[in-house]
DNA sequence: GATTCGGCGTCCGAAAACGGCGAGTATTCG
DNA sequence: CGAATACTCGCCGTTTTCGGACGCCGAATC
């Protein structure tokens, strides 16, 4: 069963899906890659949906720093390894591409996660935003380097 | 929803599969290619199950000649094909490959067909073990020679 | 800074391998 | 001489393998 539903934020509008039980996806409304919804259902009250809607409303207002939802994104084991770690990063800090390649005993595939970081599915409440390069540089962002900026921002940094 | 039960035939136990609405497989049992059935659940009384475990009854016990049954065998365009087309062999009677290939209009592509032919989900309903070679001889079958031969002999040939 | 280069998992396309064949020769036996 | 069997070779869709290109990097060099 798979379900959807929208999110207005202050970055635009954000797609919100699930297979009933959990989260599968939380994508950014770009105009390259639109997620297709097609004979899928629009339901905000199923519980993985609203509970994630309530909480998204928070961290937008400032009142939530961390999020407790179930979460299920689809990835290779690589792809996994990467995400699970990626929601360890706290709120307001970031890490470079390298860091994290060190966390999960992969030194050298720095490019790597990168490549792993944009195929993340469940963009914000993974916060793959908080990943930038070595050096200070924002690099890239799957939702646009402004929304990357804006994200950070509005998590106390620069 | 996929649902499974088993007939026990006298060419051993089958199992067969439904997605809830049709008949998707109908399996000997090989050693080598144990069908899982993991999280799926066991009823008889689904409609297409209960429907086919009638039917095969019957036509194990040589009062039925054809099939009547909502099947929905999961394959590429050619392989739907191939299998289409298998149905209309009569019973009690062969084709040989190349006669096959010929009635989809690729007359070329016998060998194309012993492969698609192997491929065959629903063994028995769709009639893969009415073709043979050109030659006569059996040349192959999913579930043992020995079982092709048996269908063949229970359908009066040979 | 700007450029170069090595490292890493993934994606994608091309190429090769693989059969439940069949027709055409060659070979073998009565 | 036939007829039956053994081999060879082309066919064709599918699966598997392989190599190259790519990208949200990072370190070294210029």
């Amino acid at each position: 069963m798979n379900v959807f539903c929208y999110f207005q934020s202050p970055i635009g509008r954000l797609l919100l899906t699930s297979d009933g039980t959990a989260l599968t996806g939380l994508h950014m409304e770009v105009s390259r890659k639109a997620q297709s919804t097609e004979g899928w259902k629009e339901d905000r009250m199923l519980a993985p949906l609203s509970a994630t809607l309530q909480q998204l409303a928070e961290y937008f207002a400032g009142t939530r720093r961390n999020f407790d939802l179930p979460l299920r994104p689809q990835g290779t084991v690589f792809q996994q390894r990467v995400w699970r770690e990626l929601i360890e990063i706290p709120y307001g800090q970031t890490w470079s591409y390298g860091e994290l390649a060190k966390r999960i005993d992969n030194p050298s595939a720095s490019r790597a996660v990168g490549l792993a970081n944009g195929r993340n599915p469940i963009s914000i409440l993974v916060p793959c935003h908080r990943v930038i390069g070595a050096d200070g540089s924002l690099t890239g962002y799957g939702g646009g380097l402004e929304r990357k900026q804006w994200l950070l921002a509005h998590e106390g940094l620069h």
